[in-house]
RNA sequence: GUGGCUGUAGCUCAGUUGGUUAGAGCGUCAGGUUGUGGCCCUGAAGGCCGGGGGUUCGAGACCCCUCAGUCACCCCA
């Protein structure tokens, strides 16, 4: 085969793409009951904007991103996550000078250069939300809500959902002393990997999945015992909100996020079903982006989730809680003179939002029948030489078999009545 | 970037210690019904056995290289 797919991409076919629609119908719906608006940015953007915004230490800028020179010897990059963006456009847009508090939400393809494997693609599909302007732990508790709704009203079940405070530029500083004083002292244990990161970000070593630093580092400190006075409160706070609502978490000193820009909350939802690349979703509190990307100080918290690991979780549901449907009519010509006598009829039934079809490969009866099937058709109308010479038109309910005939001139009204 | 596994029909997969013409199920198409779907029966079409090289009288099978997929590491959605 001369021409494949790029390594790290799929396609969604005809087949599969009403899982798709699902999925995203009931994403648009949820956020719009919580209020939050769409706002779409370019897939691309200037390659300095996700450097700054990401952090240049992280595994996305440095190894990750699909980065190129336009014509003009710009240096552009495909998105990989859409939080810079959104602050970018927030800013260039002056949102925050028109209302204190924007909530947006986005739902659109991303792109990382990795190697692929199960729930991992190099083009990918998030969405999220961002809610920019509050500083306060109920905003923080919204937008958890926000995915714990679509996942719930998606049917998943049995999701494990973890947070974290991961401090701020005050308390975490005196932290990571502590941390560095202690990796320091098991040293000779940790992996490669994990000695590396410990000038560049030792608290991401917390949450290797390396056997011998996860026993290494079991009595590591741990940044909720260093929290401070503004951050503790906050923690404190989401969690009390949390069970307010009957929200089941556990939390997890260790969860650290790979993204640099988090302060306080962190948070993940994973799920048992997707193997190694477990996070479903994830997302926290990133109070000091807006005035890194250079706009004004602006508290704001959000999350991304994927959705082809969402979907991973939907197809290993026991009933596929996936609706299909099929067309309402479909019609059957025997022959070009009864097929120029249907096509109108079927357009105006078309235009009276009912979904239908005709055979357009001029095939035999049994064969029209067999696509009317493939198709669930739950109505099907047969017209030949016989029907066309006393202007009628047969009507077979597929389910049940029953026909009847009626004047090809009441199709429409037959058709569309109930 | 590193490692394991797998590449045979549209899909899922058999294929014996290397041996004649490479199989099955599903799907597709047709017939069984002069103009009636699903279920059933019958038949047909559909394969450079991922690609290249090598060993051999003989390779889908063995060896080497290569490409792709997949899973895992790292990290994340």
């Amino acid at each position: 085969m001369k021409y494949k797919i790029p390594t790290g991409t799929k396609d969604v076919l005809p087949s599969d793409i009403h899982k798709w629609h699902h999925m995203e119908d009931k994403i648009r719906d949820v956020m719009t009951r919580f209020n939050y608006r769409e706002i779409r940015t370019p897939i691309f953007e200037y390659t300095d904007l996700f450097k700054r915004g990401i952090g240049e230490a992280t595994d996305v800028v440095g190894k990750e991103m699909y980065t190129f020179l336009d014509k003009g010897d710009e240096s552009l990059t495909l998105r990989p996550e859409m939080t810079a963006s959104v602050i970018r456009s927030y800013i260039e847009n002056h949102l925050g000078e028109q209302q204190p508090l924007n909530k947006v939400y986005y739902l659109g393809p991303m792109f990382r250069q990795e190697r692929p494997q199960k729930g991992r693609l190099r083009q990918f599909h998030q969405f999220g939300v961002e809610a920019i302007g509050s500083p306060h732990a109920a905003q923080d508790v919204e937008t958890m809500l926000v995915s714990l709704t679509v996942y719930e009203e998606l049917g998943l079940r049995n999701l494990s959902f973890k947070i974290n405070s991961v401090g701020c530029r005050d308390c975490r500083p005196r932290y990571r002393e502590e941390l560095v004083k202690f990796l320091n002292g098991i040293k000779d244990r940790l992996s490669e990997e994990s000695k590396n990161r410990m000038a560049s970000n030792p608290l991401r070593i917390l949450d290797s999945k390396n056997k011998g630093d996860v026993e290494a580092t079991k009595n590591a400190p741990l940044m909720k015992e260093f929290l401070c006075d503004s951050c503790a409160p906050h923690f404190a706070e989401v969690q009390k909100k949390l069970k307010d609502h009957g929200i089941e978490f556990q939390i997890d000193g260790r969860l650290v996020r790979g993204l640099d820009y988090y302060t306080k909350t962190a948070y993940e939802i994973q799920s048992d079903d997707l193997g190694s690349q477990n996070a479903l979703g994830g997302g926290g509190r990133y109070d000091l982006l807006c005035e890194d990307l250079g706009g004004k100080p602006t508290p704001s918290v959000g999350f991304a989730a994927g959705l082809e690991r969402l979907l991973i979780v939907m197809e290993s549901l026991p009933d596929s809680s996936i609706p299909v449907s099929g067309l309402d009519v479909y019609f059957i010509a025997l022959g070009l003179r009864a097929q120029d006598a249907l096509m109108p009829q079927m357009h105006a039934i078309r235009r009276r939002n009912l979904r239908c079809d005709i055979d357009f490969l001029q095939r035999s009866l049994k064969a029209q029948m067999r696509e009317a099937n493939r198709h669930q058709a739950k109505k099907v109308v047969i017209v030949g030489d016989q029907e066309l010479d006393a202007g009628e038109a047969v009507i077979k309910t597929m389910e049940t078999g029953e026909q009847i005939s009626v004047p090809i001139a009441q199709l429409v009204e037959e058709l569309t009545r109930r």
